[in-house]
DNA sequence: GCAAAAGTGTTCGCAGTACACCCATGA
DNA sequence: TCATGGGTGTACTGCGAACACTTTTGC
């Protein structure tokens, strides 16, 4: 309980106005080729057969991140997904029906693991980034921001792991860094730092596919990945960074 | 408007409790001695007399931001301080009387510019990081937060300016890196990354109070604060950073 | 044997670090 | 003249960046 002005002060109760609390999820993956996002097309008014980002509102008795798992879950049958919190969106307008705040998540989801049934309940699709369609409220303002913590973050902390399979090539890992900042990396300079960070370990299997020669699969180092999250790794030129 | 399950999805209205939303603010400050927090002595129920957080709830037409900015001001009279949205706490128990949903802003404000007037109509007082009381509900945990935030975020980007007056000494700025940090710098390879970066003008004036000899003042050089910001620029050692 | 992707090394330059002395002034 | 804090310079080194060729193998 909070006073809402000073004068008010000596007031035991006062007046505040409740509102919806959403939950909202801004949900990556990464099929090899492009970085994806998971939209639904909303089955319910208002903005009917628009599309959106997957949401739902926070329940009596459950937290922000219970109640993004579990509409993260609802939509991918995924639980233990990366997912953090990422921004607060509160405008007065930002849904013209009700005044409702927005927590929004953003999750990293291994794109071949998620239950394909549960998107198409929804009428969800993956779009590439470069080809998002117009999404209602502020959701394109939500999907900016998780943009930018994306690249942000990923570009301090090694989580982009989290958007592949647990086996993976070197390749994969290029493609994707190349592709969630849209440049060309030195492949060399590239596997030598990440070599160098011991997160990955060579398997004994190859992946035959995309070449003849074939690309030694690659495993995370699960313990040395959960205690480099919280230090900082970069497997990028460091001026792109410091700029 | 959000479904709550996949059953709802073709209801028009659904069940969705409202919740207060309230803002609290975790403020810093740099006396030259120390970083503190302005807490206040809470003059109402529940917990009466113990210190928290300033907060409020968030009115009808009011963004998040406002509410934010709103509630500094009624604390400090400053406004255009530097604040930033921190994180949304929605614990279902953190308000034993009601669910609330609270979303956490930090602020830095030069100390000297603040109305201590207002301080004193809310029983506030800075209090060293070192020597914090007991905090209400789970404002400790967003002080925590808060703290791990300022660290991160000033390890890469210069905001700890926004700590000082508009006309500081090199040894100010030094002292107050090392409190933030906990930790000495060796003074002259910080000059060098902070005069390199160009971001400090020097003045023709010294500061004479703390020596014989005096301290040229600083002022920032704003055009390229602004935009610096965004890009990252730090002044501590690299490993200090990439660990 | 050739096309296509995998995988590997070296050189160079600069930025970060460690480190110590002189300067100006008031008392 | 001395004590106090202010302010400057250098040498080393290790990391990051740039850059090109060899290997494997299926066709």
């Amino acid at each position: 309980m909070y006073p809402e002005t000073r004068s008010e002060m000596a007031v035991k109760h006062y007046r505040a106005d409740k509102m919806l609390v959403a939950v909202d999820c801004v949900i990556f993956g990464f099929d090899g080729e492009a970085l994806k996002l998971l939209l639904i097309k909303r089955g319910f008014e208002p903005q009917k057969s628009k599309w959106s980002l997957m949401g739902g509102f926070v329940q009596p008795k459950e937290s922000l991140d219970n109640a993004a798992s579990r509409i993260l879950e609802q939509l991918t049958g995924l639980k233990g997904v990366f997912m953090e919190q990422l921004f607060a969106f509160g405008d007065p307008a930002r849904d013209p029906m009700e005044r409702t705040i927005s927590v929004v998540y953003y999750a990293l989801v291994d794109i071949g693991q998620y239950k394909k049934q549960l998107s198409e309940d929804f009428h969800a699709e993956w779009f590439p980034l470069s080809e998002l369609p117009l999404l209602i409220f502020d959701h394109d303002q939500m999907v900016g921001t998780a943009r930018e913590r994306l690249q942000y973050k990923a570009a301090l902390h090694p989580i982009l792991f989290e958007l592949l399979p647990g086996r993976f090539t070197i390749r994969q890992l290029l493609d994707l860094y190349e592709s969630v900042y849209g440049k060309e990396l030195d492949k060399r300079n590239f596997i030598r730092k990440l070599q160098s960070s011991g997160l990955i370990i060579r398997q004994k299997e190859k992946e035959k596919g995309s070449s003849k020669k074939g690309a030694f699969y690659f495993k995370l180092d699960k313990r040395k990945y959960s205690s480099s999250l919280r230090s900082f790794i970069s497997f990028l030129p460091t001026k792109e960074i410091f700029q």
